[in-house]
DNA sequence: AGTGCGATTGACT
DNA sequence: GTCAATCGCACTA
């Protein structure tokens, strides 16, 4: 558990989607760069799973969205609102669309690095949301499609400390499937991008 | 061929 | 809290 990451394997991923987006927290997305090694620990996440109206899947596959229907462990990276890029891990297995969005992480290697890309101080910036995610690790779609579980610059790692409690809530801004609690993330951690309880009626009055 | 909008962010009130 | 930025794609026709 303790100790610098070692991959993943295909093998290691549960095949179901939202089992996956669970699991995930807590590992390591590691990006070996030109310019060093950034790595990360993933605290946040959010399951599009199979037959998800909120998912980009949802329509069936076009050139744009076919790294969802990869065998899992692949990636998935769209750009959003014409300036931001967002990176999935495919789910299930081939010809089904499904996935699992990184909303955030901790920073663990090459913090000055991603600071420089990001151009913020504080540490909990560099990687808090999809978009600064990409951001601060040079993610774009030049890596749509990369198998994550293959050698390769971008990867999983295992868990490099134990994992804090996780939480799990209904995602963030998306208008249709609003009543699945499919996000997922450690509680109480600070790099967490949105809310990290989920709603009660105490804290939302 | 034209239109509307999105799994967001940062700047501003 | 509000809102513009800015692009590709799905959808309509």
């Amino acid at each position: 558990m303790d100790g610098p990451p070692h991959r993943l394997r295909r093998t290691d991923l549960p095949a179901d989607t939202a089992t996956l987006a669970r699991f995930l927290i807590g590992k390591t997305l590691v990006h070996d760069h030109p310019a060093g090694r950034m790595s990360g620990r993933i605290v946040e996440t959010e399951a599009y799973v199979v037959g998800d109206a909120a998912g980009h899947a949802f329509r069936g596959q076009t050139p744009r969205n076919r790294s969802l229907f990869l065998e899992r462990g692949h990636a998935y990276v769209y750009f959003i609102y014409g300036c931001w890029h967002a990176l999935n891990v495919s789910g299930e297995s081939v010809g089904i669309g499904a996935g699992v969005l990184l909303r955030a992480l901790e920073p663990l290697e090459g913090v000055e690095l991603m600071q420089g890309r990001r151009g913020v101080e504080r540490c909990v910036d560099i990687a808090r949301g999809p978009g600064r995610l990409a951001s601060a690790m040079d993610i774009d779609r030049r890596y749509d499609g990369i198998d994550l579980c293959r050698r390769g610059p971008l990867w999983l790692g295992s868990a490099t400390r134990a994992v804090g409690r996780v939480g799990c809530s209904a995602r963030i801004g998306i208008s249709r499937e609003i009543e699945r609690k499919l996000r997922f993330f450690e509680r109480d951690n600070a790099f967490v991008s949105g809310p990290r309880r989920p709603r009660t009626a105490r804290s939302s009055r």
